[in-house]
DNA sequence: GTAAAAGGTAAGGGTAATGCACTTTT
DNA sequence: CAAAAGTGCATTACCCTTACCTTTTA
């Protein structure tokens, strides 16, 4: 039996398949311009790929909801926390005790709607926006400082909800608003920004356009379906044509070959079932796993499902059957310190197995075990993020010399970048938040006030105090580093 | 026959998207 | 005041790299 969720999950489909849509094939990405520069208006898709619908003009607009959107919540946050707390934990213990699946419980966690950003999204987006700036006689660089004018999203860029609720529901709101501020480069949405290709990693939107164009390419030559072309790729038995296939992406894409190659397979697998996972499959899994230990590739092909699907959902749900999702106990926690410190006296200087301390602590996942360390032992684990005295005064001097009137026209890449990345942008950002509510009023005080204020404090601070990571070689800095000696940081 | 290149597999590790429970704004 | 929108933190579904082994190629 299949989970509802398995039904509603739309597969993003590419506009620009040829045969999908006629003016499709033509279609080239008009890249976000330079800050510096005018957004190229004339580069606007003709209308008929444009056609914006009378939804448009609508101000009905409803999004995919989330975070209860709409209901308004009692604040007893903490009461109904530790409800659902409850109720997850009974429904896992009654699974433990009784062996039968409770399917509220996996109903519940596999119902997510989890959709990655696409090329056909940022088609989309970039259309759509194209056509707002036309609209509202914007450019780039006007619409830029629009949207980094006020915290909530303009009203003339909410069309671009309509449209993407009517061609692609999947994405929330949430996502667009990012992806949407990444195009337009607004500080802190880095993560976000358009990228057309990357060294490694996700890769960036024109080489997955390549590699779809080389399949669509290869199936005309070779007078096969796009299934037929998965087959083939996944065969035991090499052909010199997949072979040759494979040859052309390497040459044609400048990153790492294996990178290329992983992509690909993972792509192009020809079972494209994946996320729901029925309480017989789980069964069939775990035997399958008792007879074939980690066997990936055989066990995907007897269940139909990509190698590694199988292997998370066995790590990820079923080996850590009895995780538990209530506070961590005072036991628990000092357990963890224990394992991990076990762990790196047996394994000195290697990064720690979080799989490993997950399956020896029993009753926690990887990823909990790992967030829950590194929050019990924050000081001693991010040594890097720490400011010394004299880097925060740098910090906050270097802000004032980028003579800007607001926050938001901090440009904390380039604060960032100054410092060799030694720090983030984020860390800086977040330094500065720290030192700002040191500033008594800082609430009422405008920029230039609050970083006077504090750069006034710090100058009374004794010179030996100074001490700064960024640069040693003050003659004022005391060298050493790593000791973090206590006085001298700021927080 | 052999070394180099490429393919195949699974362990290890990570993160983007989203859920929850709020707060803030309209 | 209600509803919509934003947000910090936690969770999870999905993704990517790397190491090691096997197979193919030159």
């Amino acid at each position: 039996m299949l989970s509802p969720s398995s039904q509603s999950k739309a597969v993003p489909k590419l506009l620009f398949n040829p045969g999908n849509e006629s003016t499709a094939s033509s279609f080239i990405f008009p890249t976000p311009p330079q800050s510096s520069s005018i957004f190229p208006l004339s580069q606007t898709p003709p209308s008929t790929i444009f056609d914006l619908p009378s939804e448009l003009a609508s101000s009905e607009i409803v999004v995919r909801e989330e975070h209860g959107s709409g209901i308004q919540k009692n604040s007893f946050n903490e009461s109904s926390n530790a409800n659902s707390n409850i109720l997850l934990n009974d429904s896992i213990n009654q699974n433990n005790e009784s062996g039968t699946v409770d399917l509220t419980f996996f109903e519940r966690k596999l119902q997510r709607n989890h959709s990655y950003w696409t090329p056909a999204a940022w088609e989309l987006l970039i259309k759509t926006l194209t056509q707002i700036l036309k609209d509202h006689k914007l450019d780039f660089v006007e619409a830029r400082s629009v949207l980094m004018a006020s915290v909530r999203l303009p009203r003339k860029f909410t069309p671009v909800f309509v449209r993407f609720r009517s061609k692609m529901p999947m994405y929330s709101r949430r996502t667009i608003v990012r992806h949407m501020r990444g195009y337009f480069k607004v500080p802190g949405y880095e993560n976000f920004q358009y990228k057309s290709s990357t060294d490694s990693g996700t890769p960036g939107v024109e080489e997955v356009l390549l590699i779809e164009r080389e399949v669509t390419r290869f199936c005309a030559m070779y007078n096969c379906t796009e299934d037929d072309f998965r087959y083939r790729l996944w065969n035991s038995s090499r052909t010199p044509e997949i072979s040759q296939f494979l040859q052309n992406l390497y040459s044609m894409l400048d990153r790492n070959r294996k990178s290329v190659y992983n992509y690909v397979r993972r792509k192009y697998h020809p079972c494209p079932k994946k996320c729901v996972w029925s309480s017989e499959e789980e069964e069939e899994l775990k035997d399958l796993v008792n007879i074939h230990g980690p066997t990936w590739t055989t066990i995907g092909k007897m269940l139909q499902r990509r190698p590694m699907d199988c292997r998370d959902f066995w790590r990820d749900y079923i080996h850590c059957n009895a995780v538990n999702r209530s506070a961590w106990t005072s036991e628990e926690c000092e357990r963890l310190l224990a394992l991990v410190a076990d762990y790196q006296k047996n394994n000195p200087e290697q990064p720690i197995r979080w799989m490993k301390i997950s399956e020896q602590l029993g009753t926690r996942h990887r990823h909990h075990c790992k967030l829950k360390y590194n929050s019990l032992t924050k000081q001693q684990t991010k040594p890097d993020h720490i400011f010394l005295a004299g880097d925060s005064l740098w910090l906050i001097e270097s802000i004032s010399q980028l003579n800007v009137q607001e926050e938001w026209q901090i440009d904390w890449k380039y604060i960032s970048q100054s410092t060799d990345n030694l720090w983030s942008p984020d860390i800086c950002r977040q330094q500065y938040k720290t030192l700002k509510y040191t500033v008594p009023n800082w609430e009422v005080k405008s920029l230039k006030e609050i970083l006077n204020h504090i750069i006034k404090d710090m100058q009374q601070l004794p010179p030996e105090l100074l001490v700064s990571k960024l640069f040693p070689s003050n003659p004022s800095a005391v060298s050493n580093d790593d000791s973090g000696s206590d006085i001298s940081q700021i927080h």
